[in-house]
DNA sequence: TATTACTCTACAATATCTATAGAGTAATAG
DNA sequence: CTATTACTCTATAGATATTGTAGAGTAATA
């Protein structure tokens, strides 16, 4: 499972690309159409803005807004910021590699293979559900 | 990721099935091999056994044993009972279904059905990961 | 009947997750 | 200019999950 606050990341950015191209989003109408803590919520956009996804304006009439197009930003580009690693295990991921004590050898490995394809397979899968598209899967009942 | 003892659930799986149909194998020989702490190990095939994955027998020349055949045991059966659903949503998880606050519709929630389709491709691919499978892998460089 | 080895309960130290509080800073409108 | 609005940052704290340990108890076998 992910965590809430990647969940909560991803429904803010889904409300911030409904909302593309029509200027700062505040933070309480984000918090507020999602169900967000709104607290919880300014430390999840800060963090989204950090990685370049997000920009914000300051004082009256500021507000959140995306940085990039809505057809720039992926899911797993959201949940890596957010929960790090989409790999099961740390022998199969590429950012955060780290090696098992147990394993004799990883090229052998068969427990390694099937991990390191499943790996691959979720992040084509996440890559590919980019904000526009999640959008437009909406209107399809 | 998954948890640690999902993971040691999948070594000792692995290495009783190598095993299989050579009797009873000590405890002990399975947490050196696999560099698992005993008493975690202890615990975890414990579950296993109430799982009906695995049985054991007691007193000397006693220890644990493959109930099934490893055809019949896959990664799926394993991650689920160490780490719970492996849907990353609840509202996509059959077993530990949980419905969204924010969600105003389920049928046309566009996160959902990325979730949902990501889920099921997920748990066919560890489905078809049984145990001699991935033994079988072992071999191919 | 002694030995071996599994079984169970309780506990504890981290670590992570979720959420809140509050002070501070910057930009904007008027 | 200045009050207002809204973002920014740090600290904190309770709840929960993870990882691992201790030790007493029970059952089966040679």
């Amino acid at each position: 499972m992910m965590s809430k606050k990647a969940k909560y990341a991803i429904n803010a950015m889904v409300h911030l690309a409904r909302k593309y191209g029509e200027g700062p989003v505040l933070i309480s109408e984000v918090a507020q159409s999602e169900s967000i803590p709104q607290k919880f919520l300014e430390a999840i956009l800060l963090d989204l803005k950090h990685a370049g996804f997000l920009r914000s304006k300051k004082g009256k009439g500021g507000g959140y807004y995306l940085h990039k197009t809505p057809d720039q930003i992926n899911m797993a580009d959201i949940m890596r910021l957010m929960d790090g690693p989409i790999a099961l295990l740390p022998c199969v991921s590429y950012k955060h590699y780290e090696r098992c004590d147990e394993c004799a050898d990883e090229k052998t490995c068969g427990i390694r293979k099937v991990f390191f394809e499943l790996r691959n397979s979720t992040v084509e899968m996440l890559k590919s559900a980019t904000l526009d598209k999640v959008i437009e899967a909406e209107d399809l009942d």
